[in-house]
DNA sequence: GATTCGTGGCG
DNA sequence: TCGCCAAGAAT
């Protein structure tokens, strides 16, 4: 498999290397200390969410979870409430199943095959390549939407990747992959890095780019994006905002809610009862009697 | 493959 | 101000 670019690999491999010796952000999941389960846990919080908003949240965490069966014994409810406001809270319920499991079938240790990663829940392309790299230092392709990008700049000569990985982009993260597992980890991490500091969506800092000099886009002019247009995210006024409402109202209640305090928060009932309905089914909320609801698995504010 | 799923910061 | 964006996964 070869890749079209404008110097040979090697030279592109330390030219990005280098830059990441130099410039690599010091990030607790990056040191030597952190275990294949810290690694995993901030995996789970930087799914959409941005690093700064993750820090605190991955220190808390990994204090009262240091390992999977200790996050396994608690309940999930626990979990959902320690997630707090990183967003998407199934991510929280996901990583409750995912400790479980490794507690189950793993002997309690984060395993380090990545079909085996892959088989665990909320783990999917993404997170099972990233941990078998970062933690076990294998030697994988990280597609992630930093590497995506740098790729579609750098090779393909595009502003934007497309909305979805496609079999292309894998091919080329292949193709560019160092041969030795080590060097490949650290590869990956810096093409990430990269994407994350200097090659950003909006404003990319070619000006300082470490491989400006070899980037098909920047070398074609930097022409803007060409494509069907991307969907933004509405927010305002969605099921999403009425659920985040609701489940906030839970989260700080450390027991159980009674229904009034969630009306409290969304005046339409039509939807309100959806966003209810939602959570319920997806297993972020429980109903523990007529108009009482809690965290699934919650401990109830008052003991009998 | 297109949708759904939170939250907040920044240009 | 407000749309865009942030280490995706599941369905």
């Amino acid at each position: 498999m070869s890749v079209h670019t404008a110097v040979p690999l090697p030279v592109l491999h330390s030219t990005i290397l280098d830059w990441y010796a130099e410039h690599a952000r010091d990030l607790p999941w990056r040191t030597p200390e952190a275990t294949p389960w810290a690694v995993m846990v901030s995996e789970f919080m930087l799914q959409q969410t941005p690093v700064k908003r993750v820090l605190p949240a991955y220190a808390a965490w990994l204090e009262r979870w240091p390992t999977p069966a200790a996050l396994a014994a608690d309940a999930p409810g626990e979990a959902v409430r320690m997630w707090g406001r990183l967003g998407y809270p199934r991510r929280a319920l996901r990583l409750h199943a995912a400790a479980t499991a490794i507690t189950e079938r793993h002997g309690g240790e984060v395993p380090d095959d990545h079909a085996q990663l892959l088989a665990l829940p909320g783990v999917g392309e993404y997170t099972a390549a990233a941990v078998a790299s970062f933690a076990f230092r294998q030697r994988h392709a990280v597609l992630d939407t930093n590497v995506r990008r740098v790729l579609a700049r750098v090779v393909d000569a595009v502003e934007h990747p497309p909305t979805a990985t496609t079999a292309a982009e894998r091919r080329t993260a292949t193709a560019l992959l160092p041969d030795a597992d080590g060097t490949a980890a650290t590869w990956a991490v810096a093409v990430m890095e990269l994407g994350a500091l200097v090659c950003t969506a909006r404003t990319p800092r070619c000006v300082g780019c470490p491989v400006a000099a070899m980037c098909a886009w920047r070398l074609a002019g930097s022409p803007p994006y060409d494509g069907p247009p991307r969907r933004g995210q509405t927010y305002a006024g969605t099921d999403r905002q009425v659920r985040g409402k609701l489940l906030a109202v839970l989260r700080e209640a450390h027991g159980e809610v009674a229904q009034a305090a969630l009306d409290a928060v969304w005046d339409e009932p039509v939807q309100r009862a959806r966003a209810l309905d939602g959570l319920v089914a997806d297993g972020l909320v429980e109903p523990v009697g007529p108009g009482v609801y809690r965290l699934p698995g919650a401990v109830p504010s008052s003991r009998p």
